[in-house]
DNA sequence: TGAATGATGCGCT
DNA sequence: GCGCATCATTCAT
């Protein structure tokens, strides 16, 4: 049996045009050392959010502490709070001074499906990760894993080799502003993504 | 289709 | 300082 290489993405994977970044993170892993153990699940959708001129970009109104993390240096989380119960789950790209990060909205469960399913009861399968509001609370992500670096240990990137063969791309979803932005991209072939509004 | 639910940031005083 | 509209969602009705 071959074993895989296993490579963590680099700082410079996620410090490049957010757009180029984008299409590329699709088929890679996030990989998280939860307290309950290990989690990991196979990005298949993610929204770029760039910048100040981008409406919908936390950042277009300028820097302030919540959105501090943007404009910090690339790969970095950025873990925001939103509808009063949910977490999103960021991953910020471009150099120090330029905010845009990545909203990772849909994955496949891969290691770590039990723990996955007590944070998220009633859910299996690809309902655990299908959505940015759930895939944060299947992997328990809060506040506390806000401007973690991904260089580290606790929570990373991972290429596995994983190709996708059909990238999708549409409006982003749940916007009211900047929608006319194509910046929505997607695994065709998954079952893993959000359900379009 | 809308209720749940709370932090954020803006525009006032 | 204070109040209020907004919000990159989800789930039940």
């Amino acid at each position: 049996m071959k074993q895989p290489r296993h490579i963590k993405l680099p700082r410079a994977f996620f410090e490049r045009p957010t757009l180029e970044v984008a299409p590329d993170i699709l088929g890679k892993y996030l990989v998280y050392h939860s307290p309950e153990g290990k989690l990991s699940a196979r990005i298949v959708e993610v929204e770029a959010y760039i910048g100040r001129d981008d409406p919908a970009c936390h950042a277009s109104k300028g820097l302030t502490p919540r959105t501090r993390p943007m404009f910090g240096p690339a790969g970095f989380t950025y873990v925001y709070f939103v509808y009063g119960m949910y977490h999103c789950l960021n991953l910020v790209t471009e150099p120090e001074g330029t905010p845009a990060a990545l909203l990772v909205r849909a994955a496949e469960p891969d290691e770590g499906q039990s723990v996955m399913g007590r944070h998220s009861p009633g859910k299996d399968g690809t309902e655990l990760l299908s959505g940015p509001g759930k895939l944060c609370r299947s992997f328990g992500l809060t506040a506390d894993q806000n401007s973690l670096d991904l260089a580290g240990d606790t929570i990373y990137i991972e290429d596995r080799q994983c190709k996708v063969e059909n990238v999708g791309q549409s409006r982003r979803v749940g916007i009211r502003v900047g929608v006319d932005r194509p910046w929505r991209f997607f695994d065709v072939d998954s079952q893993a993504v959000s359900q379009a509004r």
